[in-house]
DNA sequence: GTCTATATACGGATAGAC
DNA sequence: GTCTATCCGTATATAGAC
């Protein structure tokens, strides 16, 4: 059997326990979640979770650094790239964000119940503030291409947008006659391609 | 001394542990929260906790009743008045959430995370579908007032635009040089006016 | 109704055999 | 590296005095 072969079969243990810590902590949260359950999750033993990650502490702790990064990396490079337009970039923004939630879509009421619980150096309104995004943008209402407006109003349009679905999604589909999954991805594929034209459609209000 | 204003300086024991309840609850969810730290927010003592609410689970029910009525019934009343017109019940939903966040800010959190946590019968959806605005809207389209669109994306939009902000502030807050709670007021009576404008521009987008 | 003291259970972490 | 058994602090809940 290659090595190949095997790394794909059998996860290795350490990697079964962020998997399994990786979804029961984006679930639930900190508090919720038991050292029981992730070792029953990942099939091993107890001691093995203290074995390889010192303490429950410490296994969050790697399970939400994983949550930040791809909560905001993205986002910053796109922001800062000088040779897009500021309309491509808000389709950069949004498809990168409803991509990853398709993808991780408990990542964003973990991160924001992460940060109240304990405001840490998030930043985030400052990578946007001093990003060459915001440059663009208060150009063009300079030039009148855009409406005077806020423009930290402008980013939570397009942020609210993308992200709120996915956050309310247990709303929308509790209950009878709810979507099913399916439609819910066929919704969100259809918000990718009109967020951009929407958020356009508001930089001409006055 | 008048029953008047004895109610008003003296809560009884049962509303001081509603009030400390509430708080640390909708701050911080179930698991986190425990009976001691709302009896001392409450200032009595533990034992009496369990003598008024069995249990700390009756004592959450309570709150999250209070916090889902609070967060579903002005919408519904909104949405099924057969008086306004779908411009005015845009602007009042809006105007109706503003409000209330700006007055209970913690709620959609707490919400979102318990609906997720424990999939109760919550037929938001519902509501919206068989209300008197998605007739109104249904009708805006067939007479091209209203460009083909799917009435739950636009319902989305109305919320995500609302009820977000309030979701994501720890995040805009965090950090050095963000905004102030008077300026974060500010910004979100800004949104309060202009949110039903920015929904209007996009009923045009083709 | 309100308190102090306590029963009981649970969850995080470790000891020690294999 | 992986397991079973167990320790120990903490949290919910109750008993019983006042």
């Amino acid at each position: 059997m290659s090595i190949l072969k095997r790394k794909k079969e059998e996860e290795s243990t350490e990697q079964k326990i962020i998997t399994a810590a990786r979804k029961l902590f984006t679930q639930k949260g900190f508090d919720a979640v038991k050292t029981r359950d992730i070792a029953e999750e990942a099939g091993i033993n107890l001691a093995l979770l203290n074995y390889y990650f010192r303490s429950k502490e410490k296994l969050f702790e790697i399970i939400m650094g994983e949550s930040l990064e791809t909560f905001f990396l993205g986002f910053s490079n796109i922001v800062n790239d000088e040779k897009t337009t500021y309309t491509k970039k808000i389709e950069q923004i949004v498809s990168n964000y409803i991509d990853m939630l398709l993808k991780s879509p408990d990542t964003p009421l973990f991160v924001m119940n992460q940060v109240r619980a304990n405001p840490k150096r998030i930043e985030a309104k400052k990578i946007f503030m001093n990003s060459y995004f915001m440059k663009q943008l208060q150009a063009g209402i300079k030039t009148g291409e855009i409406a005077p407006m806020n423009v930290v109003n402008l980013m939570l349009n397009i942020v609210s947008l993308s992200i709120f679905p996915f956050i309310g999604r247990p709303i929308f589909q509790a209950g009878e006659g709810s979507i099913t999954d399916e439609q819910f991805i066929e919704l969100m594929m259809e918000r990718k391609k009109m967020i951009p034209k929407w958020i356009e459609a508001t930089l001409k209000v006055k």
